[in-house]
DNA sequence: TTCACGATACCACTTTAGAGGTATCAGCCA
DNA sequence: TGGCTGATACCTCTAAAGTGGTATCGTGAA
């Protein structure tokens, strides 16, 4: 029997995989928790096999769960779940060395397959995914390249927030209690890092990487 | 025995929210499907009680099922399911008719409750989105205001894409065979009708909306 | 057949964004 | 300690966005 832990914000998404696997089956959704915040407390309390992890939630996000392990030495198996059928995300996954990665259009099979390969510390990828990693191993051996948003300072974060909302820079100086002129250097910075021409791609783009 | 049919693209959500129900819970999943599309020809076969509907879908997306069913006279009560806590989609969904709206973070104790109400075509709304729902009835009592992207001309829409990918006027006048004049008639045109100070703004509701 | 509307185009003007710099200071890590 | 980085701030200048108009032309609906 394989013990999983399962970490994801949408209760109803949770308490359906954890219903869905019978004893049967040889997984066993032993905690489900949707604060990635309380993964370590968690496994100090409970032995999982493997962690079923949800990449975008609000409170902290998959990789950020993935980071906090990771600094305290915490090695299990983590097996990425998501709606993102989106390289970005998939890189950063990888970058901070997730066991596989699978989406939430899988079927029952797959994820069956999935939480068996990565408990026994295989690698699975999706096959939806498939070829968008070989992709990625095979170019871009940069590993700056990849994580742009890593790159970003929560300021930073910040401001962008601030001007998907519609607000310019004079705007976001006064609820920030900062000088346009800190602003307009941030948005530079920011844009810099992201590598957009101009506001209009820095919304477009931060949206699909989850920033706002 | 309330008899449900599942509209959602995540394989792994449908099925687990079908085993979520166990025989004496007074919800059973008769069928789960995952193109919207199908929805007309499946309620010409089996009979069921209620629909459980995702809102963003690949193919088409919950809103569309709802007019596409209302367009072939299928009244069936539905439940609009999404991760969007957004008044936008909420709007959305009760200008086309949705019986009520449940968040995707939602327990199954409530999930539970929302389809038993819908299934007695009694309205019900996630808890968390009901003080929206207050407001909004409060306020605009103004149809025209309710669904914006509509108003937008193909055109229009085509030009929000341009600027999405960071192009600006001028750019967009050249791959367009059109006068940069026009670009910028279009896009104050737009941001009247969207009713956005910038374009960022812009931006960021036409992500929200679906437009890019 | 008017009439409304979308697509097109132009002018003049103000405001904002964006790009080029430079610089200070606090915190963190080797 | 010394270097790196993030947050802060300022200056200058150009490019672009945004605002105020007006106007023609075709198409489809009333």
């Amino acid at each position: 029997m394989i013990r999983a832990l399962l970490v994801d914000d949408h209760q109803l998404f949770g308490e359906g995989v954890r219903s869905m696997f019978k004893p049967n089956d040889g997984i066993e959704i032993v905690k489900i928790t949707t604060n990635g915040n309380n993964v370590p407390s968690i496994l100090s309390e409970i032995e999982v096999d493997m962690i079923l992890m949800d990449i975008s939630m609000p409170l902290i996000d998959g990789v950020g769960v993935l980071e906090l392990m990771k600094s305290k030495g915490l090695d299990v198996p983590v097996l990425m779940l998501t709606m993102h059928q989106d390289m970005k995300y998939i890189r950063r996954t990888l970058e901070t060395g997730a066991q596989g990665y699978i989406l939430k259009d899988a079927s029952k099979a797959e994820l069956t397959e999935a939480i068996e390969k990565v408990s026994r510390r295989e690698n699975y990828f999706h096959p939806k995914i498939n070829n968008q990693i070989f992709d990625y191993l095979r170019g871009n051996k940069n590993p700056s390249e990849g994580n742009l948003v890593d790159q970003l300072s929560d300021r930073e974060k910040e401001i962008i927030g601030c001007i998907g909302k519609g607000m310019n820079s004079k705007a976001i100086a006064e609820v920030l209690f900062i000088s346009e002129h800190t602003v307009k250097t941030h948005r530079r910075n920011i844009m810099h890092k992201l590598g957009v021409k101009n506001t209009a791609e820095l919304i477009s783009f931060s949206m699909e990487k989850g920033i706002i």
